[in-house]
DNA sequence: CGAGCGGTTGATAAGCTTCAAGAAGCGTGG
DNA sequence: CCACGCTTCTTGAAGCTTATCAACCGCTCG
């Protein structure tokens, strides 16, 4: 496993303003700088492994990451898309309850295990993050368990392709597009199968009928394009227009 | 709707070592005792519907609820279930992202939502406890997720028995049995459907060929006796004992 | 006693998976 | 630069699980 360490200032940190570090402030901040550390990992790399000691609570600041957990005879289900300022690690707990991969090179910003557990006792800028970014990891969970439970193939892939421009959006700090959107997939086929409890071959197939309807466009290399995305959010099913709640 | 409105002691409350309170000293529980209230609403009580305000933060002090999603013709999700110590509402939200349904008569304590949103922000205690059971929470749906992705109808059915054993177990301060097990389930047939995205009639298959091999006992008025809970657990395709992680 | 509700069972149909093969994209080396 | 091999993706045909439609049972309650 090849790995980088780097380290660089907070206030230059690209996910500084939405990551377990949003509230804090200068002096917050001088605390993490000297706990923290950039480690950068390949693509593919195991990050967790469930069941297995997870000794760092680390945000992601770059790159993409799948969590995911097998059945005894080898179905997978991804029940979360780490991407940045999203964190893998929990207060309390020493051991991974998931698998984690990454899906491209992954920059994290790193904490010792017990290092962020008394950084949250003793920081409530800290802890009242985490609390808002861990309701908003559970609506995103919840969210995905009505995708899973109740909606078609179809529906599926269709309410992925939304959740995913919408994520990408919130990232690069841009407006929910309402009409055309070019984007690359971090996901193969494969899994964004496992993502939506699908086989890949009805997934593409569900890729290929939306492309034929023109709801969707396949430049190739993982693009899609979406000509009218509100057109495409009437294919999910839902109603609700996924906007913030707050 | 009835409703009653009653005071008691957080001492006295079957909740106070589970519910958000949990980590509070006897000085931030006289707080709490002045800002709460207590109030009791009958089986089929609608606490909260999607898109709707949701003026207080309650804690569930006895009954249980399901929290669920509906799409646009008709199909609904629940995405968890609401026992003792449970909350709805969240801090800093004033629209119930979800509709939650009694399915007991329920017993709540409930907080004004403005004066719950002071109350975690001034008290490290509340915060902390809160986290840790968000954290839980989260653990659930991302489980919830895995069962609706990728296990068949019969695991289905007995992973939801095995969680609702599990709960109990818990709620009852009781430990996990390792064989014989009766309770009584809070949910009819189409609820439990609607919880496993399933039908009522493959979830009624389901119950019946357990029963037929079996894995349980049905003697009638929603009761399930499980003789040998071990096996019952082999049936849900996981191999973890789903105990505690920390 | 009959209506209504929750639950069970049966027959048929639909949607997704499985099995199988071929096409397209991508990196490597001649 | 192109050929080759490997991986990813697509497409087809058949089978199986679950949904749908429909009827019936048993219990409760007026």
């Amino acid at each position: 496993m090849v790995a980088q360490t780097r380290t660089s200032a907070c206030s230059e940190c690209p996910i500084r303003h939405r990551a377990v570090c949003a509230e804090c402030g200068t002096d917050d901040l001088a605390v993490l700088e000297m706990a923290k550390s950039y480690k950068t990992y390949p693509a593919g790399t195991r990050l967790a492994s469930e069941g297995q000691p997870l000794m760092h609570f680390s945000s992601f600041v770059a790159g993409a990451a799948t969590m995911s957990r097998m059945l005894e005879d080898g179905r997978r289900q991804t029940v979360g898309l780490l991407m940045a300022s999203d964190f893998i690690g929990r207060p309390g707990r020493a051991v991974s309850a998931y698998d984690v991969e990454a899906l491209s090179e992954v920059t994290l910003c790193r904490f010792e295990r017990r290092t962020f557990e008394t950084l949250v006792k003793r920081t409530p800028a800290i802890a009242a993050r985490m609390l808002t970014m861990t309701l908003d990891e559970l609506d995103a969970a919840r969210e995905l368990a009505v995708i899973l439970g109740r909606m078609t193939a179809r529906e599926k892939v269709a309410a992925f392709l939304v959740s995913m421009v919408r994520r990408l959006a919130l990232i690069d700090g841009a407006e929910v597009p309402t009409d055309e959107v070019t984007f690359k997939l971090p996901l193969s086929r494969d899994q964004i199968a496992d993502h939506l409890g699908l086989t890949i071959e009805t997934t593409s197939r569900q890729f290929t009928a939306l492309r034929k309807e023109g709801l969707i466009d396949l430049p190739g290399g993982r693009s899609v394009r979406i000509p009218d995305f509100q057109r495409l959010t009437l294919e999910t099913g839902e109603d609700d227009d996924g906007g913030p709640l707050d």
